[in-house]
DNA sequence: GTCTATATAATGATAGAC
DNA sequence: GTCTATCATTATATAGAC
């Protein structure tokens, strides 16, 4: 499959067109900002044919998704076999293309079921891995480690729904090849550098505990 | 201000109504999929009266996008009034109404300029503080401060931006009083554990080195 | 498969009464 | 300030020709 989807318009059938014009459209306008004569005349091609291939919007929609959550799991398997250190989804999405990292953002945010399927599963990857760590990389030391590894995946997600900020803040794209390495190295640096004191970590902790109703910890010495 | 937008509807104006209204439509379903006519019945009012007192869907819009910046900002300052140890926005945000944080989370992918500000306000607020640390947090070891800035705004926004998907992952909304302490613990461990290997993290600096065609490290044996 | 033409509904915005 | 009535535009979806 193109799952990446870097080819030639002229390549393609009416039907693979049409849905890379929604695609891009979805992504920058949103599924209630896309019309379908939008659509239509970005692929170069009369409305009644959209309908003709897709049936309604919301059939173009849910193909769209689709289409783009079987790339990106593409993706992934590829990047998994190539031995990719890197574990999360990042490495993998940063080979997609543009649209696809664009649609995939705008899913996290608009309530996609296949975006919210690929989170989960996501999630249950990465639980795996920290159940069993492979070489390199130890087991948490945590009580929660669900919540530990939700956390994980709202970090590499994170990335993702909000590249177009990062990328404006950092002067360069953050998920092309050129921008990614910069911000990668930095999140690579949060993880292993402490800047937090212990106290002040300790302290925190506490605060928590207080959120939640718990008794204090040891050496806690507020009420 | 009733920032928090924590208040009965009976006490608010017409247009203090709309506007909540509004917030809570655009966040919900976006802002092409939010009509004037949906605003105005989820506000008890007419739908003249929307025009009236905002003009055009896109005055509405600024009109919601201004209100629910500002009322985040001052929940930021009240917290850094009150000594919040919590360095991030999400402290603050917390605090904050649903509808509130469901309209940033939109805001932050849909493209508006208010979120866009608060964004790079907070990397330029996390920048200062990490160029002068206060008690308890260290200087972070990096040569690209601004990246590691930008690293640690993706976190916290990131929280936000997903709070869905985490708030499903973990089964209690995470941006609740209650649900916010077990993802919260699990960021902190995330931030202080230390699983990678030196060796991994070596790799993986090596891996962005060559991305950006820069030479080996001391120790790199590969081409 | 692909098009044009059209039915039907919804939307943003305006005008004017109360 | 608040409403109703209305206009012009635009949308989805269908029907049927080629």
């Amino acid at each position: 499959m193109a799952g990446t989807g870097r080819h030639a318009a002229e390549d393609l059938t009416a039907r693979a067109r049409i849905r890379d014009a929604a695609l891009e459209l979805f992504a920058t306008r949103g599924v209630r900002g896309t019309t379908i004569r939008g659509v239509a005349e970005a692929a170069g091609v009369s409305p009644g044919l959209v309908q003709h291939h897709f049936g309604t919007k919301q059939g173009l929609r849910e193909a769209c998704d689709d289409y783009v959550m079987q790339s990106i799991r593409t993706l992934k398997s590829q990047a998994l076999e190539e031995g990719s250190s890197d574990p999360g989804f990042l490495p993998a999405i940063v080979r997609g293309s543009e649209p696809l990292r664009r649609y995939l953002a705008r899913a996290l945010v608009e309530g996609s079921p296949g975006a919210a399927r690929l989170f989960d599963d996501a999630v249950a990857m990465t639980r795996e891995m920290m159940e069993s760590p492979p070489p390199g990389i130890l087991k948490p030391a945590t009580t929660d480690l669900h919540a530990y590894t939700v956390a994980m995946a709202s970090l590499s997600f994170g990335v993702i729904a909000l590249h177009e900020h990062l990328s404006r803040a950092l002067g360069a794209d953050i998920l092309s090849p050129e921008g990614y390495p910069r911000l990668a190295r930095a999140l690579v640096e949060v993880f292993v550098d402490n800047i937090l004191s212990p106290e002040l970590v300790e302290r925190a902790m506490e605060a928590f505990d207080d959120l939640e109703g718990r008794p204090a910890r040891d050496g806690g010495d507020h009420a």
